[in-house]
DNA sequence: GCGGTTTAGTTGAGCGTTCAACCAGTACGG
DNA sequence: CCGTACTGGTTGAACGCTCAACTAAACCGC
């Protein structure tokens, strides 16, 4: 208190206006075709993936979480819907008796399999496609040095 | 079908989920600080700032949804809440019997100067403090890429 | 071992968003 | 004019997320 505001200057403005824009357009026309194309949204997809990467189809709640960039009360909520649907399953964790392992279902595979084609596609479409190589990289630079910034903090 | 995926590349993996963790990591930041600081959620602070920004502090549903990129649905829900929450009230249009205007009220412009300086240095501190000059550049012709090649197909 | 703290995960209520259905009111084609 | 299509906006149900409260198990110091 006391302390003024440092107020953005017109073109912090107008970038903070046009990534707002832009990145809630692109994530929703993403979350859409998912929607529509694959029955899930977004979240739940990068669940499934990030399931199929492991050696064993599995991981920690917590690890999952982690990955996915949620909370543990999200990922507790999602993978109760996933489970109902039949694309994991939980199972004991044999290290630590808390623990819980979501496993990947063969149905949920064949999902993620099924939705990947035309979810890559979109991301290619509404994304790169609109960027030179140069812009790509440094949307990347950029990415990375503020994902530090705000979990690193 | 039939058509080979474009699948991404290693550096456009990498690109797209930077751009993922990022993107959301800040959104979510400055959502959870705006909901505990000025208790509305970074949605209705922007239905805020855009009505602020007219002379009259009013617009049509429909061009303020244009405007917040949001859906009608969705504008006509929080349109509810806010008028709950005596920060808008709504207007007959007098040029179509169809129309409703939305216009801020003085507790809503009081809401809305009470929650700017926090939020306006949240997106500081969590944006701009952490990109250089040259890089907030690239974010901005990046982001206006993006928002035409979304909008305009 | 025993009590206090931390960690893992779940639960339920409340909120915001989406989607589809719907009711006006306006525009258009004859 | 009259019917049809379109536009502006609202509504309710279903869904996903957040937050706070909670249970259970592990860790930690002594």
């Amino acid at each position: 208190m006391g302390v003024m505001t440092r107020w953005l200057n017109p073109d912090e403005q107008r970038t903070w206006r046009a990534f707002l824009t832009a990145s809630r357009a692109l994530m929703d026309t993403l979350d859409r075709e998912l929607q529509r194309d694959a029955g899930m949204p977004h979240a739940y997809y990068e669940i499934l993936v990030r399931l199929s990467e492991t050696p064993e189809r599995r991981l920690r709640m917590s690890d999952l979480a982690e990955a996915t960039g949620s909370s543990r009360s999200r990922l507790s909520h999602a993978a109760a819907r996933l489970e109902a649907a039949g694309w994991i399953h939980r199972e004991e964790c044999p290290t630590d008796r808390r623990g819980q392992l979501a496993v990947l279902t063969d149905a949920g595979f064949a999902a993620l399999a099924a939705a990947a084609p035309g979810h890559v596609e979109g991301v290619r479409r509404h994304l790169f496609d609109a960027l030179s190589p140069a812009q790509v990289d440094q949307l990347r630079r950029i990415s990375e040095t503020l994902a530090d910034h705000l979990t690193g903090s």
